[in-house]
DNA sequence: CTCCAGGTGCTGG
DNA sequence: CCAGCACATGGA
């Protein structure tokens, strides 16, 4: 399909969301993407409703004059279109807290992309201690030195570099990577491609073991507290139940709940509450 | 220029 | 267990 339909699906607040470093505005309405290797530009052409440039996706070159399927498959997957996200924003809008409801209707387009463990995780040991502009410049020069550069079907002359392989992190020396400006980060990054490229973690088959077992797996590495966990397991492996505590969801604990805000209230959702909390409270207005 | 960012590790109480 | 601090860097 080349548009994808889902309620709940909104691109500008998932390009805002924080949740990806690599979805940037073109025009309005109108974001590129880089994931799973390929580029691709996505256009919101009605609420709900997303356009996919076959132009981008599709390498007309090849002979394939026709996209097959699955060329576009992996953007379902990728904005988790089967997933029923109606029923969690009507569950929280039945409630009685405030302070989600307005969070909700803030960011009702606001999805858990599936994204790639590997990447998921780099990118959020770099993330510490960086705003979303610099992790987002960060992540990008990572790619340009590391990763492999290919062509944007669409834009002749054009080119695009997918995130780095394990192996080429592993491969980097540490000072290579500080010189690209991830400052004290660079052992953290390096230490976990290397991990990752030895097998010693083997990303594919923490999927199979429960959220406990994961988070300490990948708190296990060094340079990777809670939060970056947090981040990993939610991100990265779609675990709802996690919930990332950062500077921004403290302040709303502190400032709005007086610091008695309970995640247990929401259960296998909490991961949910959370990236609405955070739209919403790093977008809005001030209150 | 200063301030601070989707934190973590380490140390000392 | 918790508080304080160093850590590199760049965007605002």
């Amino acid at each position: 399909m080349l548009t994808m339909q889902s309620d709940h699906l909104n691109l500008k607040q998932i390009a805002e969301s924080g949740q990806c470093f690599r979805m940037n505005r073109i025009e309005e309405n109108k974001y590129s993407l880089i994931a799973y290797g390929k580029y691709v530009e996505l256009s919101q052409v009605s609420k709900n409703k997303i356009l996919i440039d076959p132009s981008s996706a599709v390498d007309s070159s090849s002979g394939e004059n026709f996209p097959s399927e699955e060329d576009f498959s992996i953007w379902e997957k990728y904005f988790d279109i089967e997933y029923d996200y109606g029923s969690v924003v009507k569950k929280l809008m039945e409630g009685k807290d405030d302070f989600i409801r307005n969070a909700v209707i803030y960011g009702s387009g606001l999805r858990i992309l599936r994204q790639e463990p590997f990447e998921i995780l780099i990118s959020f040991i770099i993330s510490q201690n960086k705003n979303i502009p610099a992790i987002k410049s960060a992540v990008e020069k990572l790619c340009q030195h590391y990763g492999e550069e290919k062509r944007c079907l669409n834009r002749p002359g054009e080119t695009y570099f997918d995130f780095p392989k394990p192996e080429a992190l592993a491969a980097a020396g540490k000072d290579a990577l500080r010189a690209l400006g991830i400052g004290y980060r660079d052992e953290y990054v390096h230490s976990a491609a290397v991990a990752v490229s030895e097998g010693r973690l083997d990303l594919s088959q923490l999927q199979n073991k429960d959220s406990d077992s994961l988070m300490n797996e990948l708190m296990s590495l060094k340079g990777v507290g809670k939060k970056v966990a947090s981040c990993v397991a939610l991100f990265g492996f779609h675990r709802f139940e996690i919930y990332p505590v950062d500077v921004w969801i403290n302040r709303v604990n502190k400032e709005i709940y007086k610091n008695k805000f309970s995640w247990q209230t929401y259960g296998d959702i909490a991961g949910l509450v959370q990236q609405y909390m955070f739209y919403y409270i790093r977008n809005c207005e001030r209150t």
